[in-house]
DNA sequence: TTCATTTCTTGTCCTAGTTCAATGCATGCG
DNA sequence: CGCATGCATTGAACTAGGACAAGAAATGAA
């Protein structure tokens, strides 16, 4: 149960056994049924979660009142809303929901700086999670600035081959920032060649 | 000389007088003239900057040969390709360039990792640092999908008053994702009301 | 198995933003 | 000073993608 987590957290640090211990025992673990909303809109987000099984979407809705889905997370994944909450003070803006029924080991912020005390080196591990998701924030803004819908919906295949079988069609357009009638016009077009 | 930089650097985290001590003599000084390009696509980026004074752009070509602009700096921000090239030793996919003549304080890796064996409080500068680019790299995105061109360059104004002075037109639209003439447009209908 | 709800498709019309000129305006540089 | 290059503006024609509507297909609960 404990292996998926180590073996992520592994490949940013180098740990020792000892350190895994500590990691392991301040893990929480979650048993979420599926269309449950972990964080709303308006609260703090107190957790980051590791994704053992299943599958969420984060997503913040618009000044049309339309949903905007921000990430999909699925297994060995994280999912929080860092960069706000937690740090910030601020509420939140946007929502987590599962989409499929889920595990999760969660880290709530105290839990985190206990980590850190305890083992420092973990410091440097978040970090470079943080720097992670920048990287995939970072390559996201490019796509969405610079591609058009079909080419952004090949670059979604590709990315996350197993993502498009598992979550509705009408979630794939709003992650790629398209309205779900033109996703379907996209694919019948791709379908006839 | 120090001061602006200590005085950023200190928002995150409580530092004492010799910490900062170490923090300062390991910052490297550095004066650029303008239209110089620090970073060229291709590159391993080797440096993260903090803008004493001046402006630089950072940007990437799309597919089609268009310049799009990532972000601008200026005095008191800092500046890299960090997510992508120091760590995950690839090569950056980005220009950066200034627009002015520069000054900068540049931490190569090999300094970071000096200054974080000296004095590991400031692991967790730069990972709050990291956290705050993936907050402003989100609100960005979050603005591109969901916004019109117009409130797109609204909130330009509101975010970044100073900027639109310094920098010329075609740069923000750029960095606003539309055409150099369409925004052209925007700014005579808003002056008409 | 049936009925209801959600999801997907298809067509028509519409609009925000692009592309491609052409023209006037700065401004830096010899 | 004059000239060249880059920058901003404006207009006309075009297009990617959206909005709306209505029907088909799939899913799911009782």
């Amino acid at each position: 149960m404990y292996s998926q987590i180590n073996k992520n957290i592994s490949r940013y640090v180098a740990l020792d056994p000892e350190e895994l211990e500590i990691f392991n025992s301040l893990l929480e673990y979650k048993s979420v049924p599926k269309k449950t909303i972990l964080l709303h809109e308006g609260e703090m987000c107190n957790f980051e979660a590791f994704v053992i099984k299943g599958c969420v979407r984060k997503y913040y809705i618009d000044a049309n009142g339309f949903e905007v889905i921000l990430q999909f997370a699925i297994e060995n994944a994280w999912v929080s809303d860092i960069s706000f909450s937690i740090y910030e003070d601020k509420p939140s803006r946007v929502y987590i929901e599962t989409l499929e029924d889920c595990e999760f080991f969660m880290f709530s912020p105290d839990t985190k700086e206990e980590l850190f005390a305890k083992a420092p080196k973990f410091e440097r591990a978040f970090r470079i999670l943080m720097q992670r998701n920048l990287a995939v924030t970072q390559e996201r803004l490019f796509n969405t600035i610079s591609k058009t819908a079909t080419e952004k919906y090949l670059e979604f295949l590709e990315h996350y081959p197993t993502l498009s079988q598992r979550v509705a069609q009408h979630y794939i357009a709003s992650y790629l920032g398209i309205s779900a009638e033109f996703l379907s016009k996209i694919r019948t077009k791709m379908a006839k060649l």
